[in-house]
DNA sequence: CGGGATATTGATTGATTTCAATGTGAGTGG
DNA sequence: CCACTCACATTGAAATCAATCAATATCCCG
């Protein structure tokens, strides 16, 4: 389960990335102390970046690729409690200890800042300890939405729901481009990838979406999936 | 406001904490806080403590009593996030507003304090800091154990994993006293009532439990529940 | 062009919900 | 003290939604 660990990783100095631009302006402190302490590595597709009840000893953010963090049942259930897309941040566990796995979706870049830096930083940085915090509980916030989604809603529901919230999170305008698998898609939803499947299929039937292909997804009505949101 | 002692610590590891005049030894700073700082204040069964999108002003701390957090869908579908016993934290909010509604789910008494003032003593003081930021993360850490639940778990794996929690939880060695309604239960574990306590009674018949009373439970083979928990 | 992983579709089953009664227990007033 | 009531809980029967089992289909990638 723990193929590689993060301390055995080769820390390559940061490549040039596409979303470099220099904006300091009004820029998050944990944001401005990923830039200034963090190292870019690169995860190639399902590597883990940690591993439940690991020492958290990094805090992470996402340049490119995408991120899932998941908890599994000794019979091999999984849920999937998130994915993170590039400019997030993950991993900013309270306790010694991780609380779940973090594995990247495909090929990713991610910046790894050490927490006893981060954390010295915070001790006279105010402005980024309450960021530390409030990042945290802004998790807390998206969990609670999604236990709402995971207990109380159907399936066209929770497709329309990580549909929307996918298109949100791209900034995309009609096209949705999913970086994870029918498979990582049931367990984010709490369903089996086949009825994952049958209601994609059955949400273009009812022309509210458009499948060019199984990764692409095109949203043409936004207002048939805002119903279904609840 | 009448000084009273939370009866029960809060069960959570301590971190080491250093030398402090006006400080309990192994106290957490924020319970500290909340016993220095804080006002008691009664609220009467199902009476609302704060609103999804009310400015959160305040932290909480339960002293007796009980308390539910949830969000509600536009049709009246309730997902209840979290029961909060004796001595735990809860309203620890990131942003401005909070993210979801919290009631007394009997008549409480919760001691609650200025977020600002404890926002104003962090500032000064890392340990409260840290150990405001790790409480909330060990809120997102519960929340992720709750969506391998609603996500992944049968009726009868949910329910046993609750009354083990709530056995836990009341430090209690046979006797659970559920201080909730089956309807906050089915809220709770995303079921309905119906299968609450349908499962409820498979349990009986299976010797895992006893019924004495709806509210009182008694474990009679943890074993067996221990085994449905996954 | 072939082959393995991934995704879709179909048929059937089954767990949980829904609909509908019935039961229980605490509090109230006669 | 006993009926009465109201809220809450249990039980039963039927319906339903999603899971499971099973077969194709499609997409990569060498």
């Amino acid at each position: 389960m723990h193929p590689q660990t993060v301390a055995a990783l080769p820390i390559r100095p940061v490549p040039p990335s596409p979303d470099s631009h220099d904006i300091a302006v009004g820029e998050a402190p944990l944001v401005s102390a990923f830039r200034l302490h963090g190292a870019a590595v690169r995860f190639s597709r399902n590597t883990e970046v940690y591993g439940e009840s690991e020492r958290a000893e990094y805090f992470y953010q996402v340049v490119s690729g995408a991120v899932r963090t998941y908890k599994v049942m000794q019979d091999g259930r999984r849920q999937i409690g998130a994915f993170y897309l590039p400019g997030d941040v993950f991993g900013l566990e309270g306790g010694v200890e991780h609380a779940f796995s973090a594995e990247a979706v495909v090929d990713s870049c991610i910046r790894i800042a050490r927490r006893s830096t981060i954390m010295a930083l915070a001790v006279t940085d105010p402005e980024l300890a309450t960021d530390l915090w409030s990042q945290t509980a802004g998790g807390l916030r998206l969990a609670h939405e999604h236990m709402l989604l995971l207990g109380r809603k159907s399936a066209e529901e929770r497709v329309a729901s990580f549909l929307l919230d996918m298109a949100r999170r791209e900034a995309s305008v009609e096209m949705v481009e999913l970086p994870m698998s029918r498979q990582d898609i049931a367990d984010y939803l709490g369903l089996t990838i086949e009825t994952v499947s049958r209601t994609l299929t059955h949400l273009e039937d009812k022309e509210a979406i458009e499948l060019p292909s199984s990764r692409r997804i095109r949203l043409r009505s936004r207002a048939s999936l805002q119903q279904l949101n609840g």
